[in-house]
Formats: structure tokens, sequence, C-alpha cells
RNA sequence: GCCUGGGUAGCUCAGUUGGUAGAGCAGCGGACUGAAAAUCCGCGUGUCGGUGGUUCGAUUCCGCCCCCAGGCA
């Protein structure tokens, strides 16, 4: 499906606590525009507090789309997101409104811009099988073998990234054809012409400063109870929603196993690492996005985006 | 005041029978196409408390001083 967006699609990327969310607000209503979450976490209804979801007020001032939209027995992906976010675009540009996509989650910003390989979703038994052969034969024959049929994946991928690895074996043993090779044709959805992508940089001092001040404001205001539900599920241990940050430290806590004190140093480190991460992805995988640092108060007014033609 | 133990990386510590030192955690750099708040790779960042002495050479041995923790007063 082709896009027909009379208005250009904002993308706000960004480090975690940087005030992404508060811009793309800001924005939305300075264009009468439509809020699209690219946070991998934040689709998930069970984590509000713990993904600083925006609240209510926020919520109500403009449309925001794939906030707590899924259950986190679910398990969403780039693929599950891009279709979401494509059906999203869609019925905005029917009302004929500017949409502003937001999100740490630089993946799925990408996912947008350069398009995903368009891979049927893969049996569960054929990940399986492909752990199990890497559990069996030590990853330097796993990877030999891999070689075999996706050469490329083979060199590229590090050592020890067992999720990569098995990702591409796994992909060939479902279709028959190699993750590489699905991935030489991936259409955008977005054409260049169609989207304005901009970063929300600030110090790394201040930022993580915001980070840990963030992450104790959660504590203070129900990130416990929430964990406690969440765990109270008794959900996989893969699914993706019990990988958000926090929720391994709070439960520990919760089980006794750790002071609150220690929880919650834990989690902050943890949010902080993650900053990093996403600091390094935006450096070097979008150079090109203008960078947008937020004044004394926090904020960034909507005047210093690039507007106009 | 005296006794004992300790002062080594941002933190917790190991170590050097004298040849300027290394682990964990933190931190930093990097990779990144359906788990991406995931997963993985790489990098020690240091007046070895201070100051004299012995020595070719002191973080290590000796003296003095400073600081911390216990104990005795």
């Amino acid at each position: 499906m082709k896009l027909e967006a009379q208005e250009p699609v904002w993308l706000i990327a960004g480090p975690t606590a940087s005030g992404k969310s508060r811009l793309a607000l800001d924005l939305a209503t300075a264009l009468e525009g439509e809020v699209i979450n690219a946070d991998s976490m934040q689709v998930y209804s069970d984590l509000e507090v713990l993904t600083a979801r925006p609240d209510p007020d926020a919520m109500a001032a403009r449309p925001h789309h794939l906030y707590g939209v899924a259950d986190a027995g679910e398990a969403w992906s780039v693929g599950r997101w891009l279709s979401e976010a494509r059906r999203c675009l869609a019925e905005i540009a029917t009302r004929r409104r500017p949409a502003v996509v937001v999100g740490g989650t630089g993946l799925y910003l990408r996912a947008l811009t350069e398009g995903l390989a368009d891979i049927p979703p893969i049996p569960p038994a054929a990940r399986e099988a492909a752990a199990a052969q890497l559990a069996a034969l030590g990853e330097a024959p796993f990877r030999a073998k891999l070689a075999g049929f996706d050469p490329e994946a083979a060199a590229r991928i590090e050592r020890g990234d067992a999720l990569r690895l098995t990702r591409a074996t796994e992909v060939w043993l479902a279709t028959g054809r190699s993750l590489s090779d699905w991935r030489r044709t991936s259409p955008a959805l977005l054409t260049p012409g169609q989207w304005r992508g901009v970063v929300v940089d600030l110090p790394r001092a201040e930022l993580y400063r915001r980070c840990d001040l963030r992450l104790a404001d959660m504590i203070a205001n129900g990130a416990l109870d929430e964990v406690k539900r969440l765990i109270t599920r008794d959900l996989p241990p893969a699914s993706p929603a019990l990988k958000a940050l926090g929720v391994a430290p709070l439960a520990a806590h919760i089980r006794g196993e750790a002071s609150l004190e220690d929880a919650l140093a834990q989690a902050q480190t943890d949010t902080r690492r993650y900053a990093k991460r996403q600091l390094t992805w935006l450096r070097n995988q979008t150079p090109d996005w203008p960078r947008l640092t937020p004044g004394p108060e926090g904020r960034i007014p909507v005047s210093s985006l690039p507007l106009g033609a």
C-alpha cells in the first residue's frame, strides 16, 4: 500500500527520557495532527508506568495511536508494529491530518523509511529447530552450516549473537530462502520526500540525570504494583513485555531477593545503558537527521523544527 | 592518646618474595531487518594516601605525617 499523504510524516527519534513525547504532542497540537507510537514497549497495555506512556491528558489532547493496544501476553515485533503503523498512517491520511511518529525504537522508524523484508511468519517449530541445532552443534559448526545457505549472514553476525544466528537459520528452514536474500527486497512504506526525521539530543550527563529521576518517579507512581500484576500472570519467560526495563529488578525486589534501593539502582543502571545504546544507534544510523536539544525547561519549541516545505 | 586493621581504577577489592598493577561492577566505543527497552562485539580509564630514606630501581621494605574503621583508655 502506498500512502498519498499531503503532509509529510514526522518522525521523532531520541533516547529514553529525552522529552520526545512532549515534543510530539506539541507538534501534533500545532499541526492538528495525530501521534503514532514507535516504541516497542509502549504498545503493551500492562506497562503504563514503567514505559512512561503519555498521561491521559496528553492522550486526550490529540489522537494517540498504538499506545497500550497490546496485551503483555502477545508478542509484538517490528513486523507486527509496521503493519499496524501502516494502517494508522493510512487512516490519518484519509483525514488529511499530519502524522507524528515518535519513539525510541530506531528499528521501527527505520522499517518505515527503509522497509522491512516481506518474510512470512516463521512457525515456532522452525525457531525451536534452529535453537536446538545451535545448542547441539555449538556456535562455530552452526555458523559454518549457516554459511552453506546464507554466507552473508554467517559473515555478518557477531560472535555470540545466538538470536541472530538462529533467526537466519529459522528463516531458511521455514521458507527455503535465505534471510539475506529476503532482505534484498524491502519496499519502504514512506518514500524519501514523504517524511521528515528529527532526533532529540541532549548532553549525556543531563540525559542520565533525567533517566535516574524518572525511575524514582515511577516507583513513587505505582511501578511496583504494575510489576506485581504483571508477574502474577505467569507469562512465558520469553514474552517481550517482560523484557521492559525495570521489570526484572523490581520483580526481584517483590520476590524478596533485593532491597528496593538495590532494585531501583539496577533499574536506573539498565535504563542508562539502554539510553547509551540508543545514542549509539542514532549517532551511526541517522547521522543526517537534524538534532534538536531541549532548552533549560526541558522542552523543545515547535518553532525550532524544520517546518515548511 | 595508645593498639590493631585498612588507604591500589568511578565503586568493591585482589596483587606485586622490589622491575610503575588486574578482576567484578560502573563507564566508554561499536554492530544492528519480525524478541530492538531485545541480542551481541570490543576497550582498563590508575600520582598504588603524602613525604623522606634504603636501593640501579619503591606501589611493594623502613621512618614520619594524614585519613578511615574497630578496640583500649
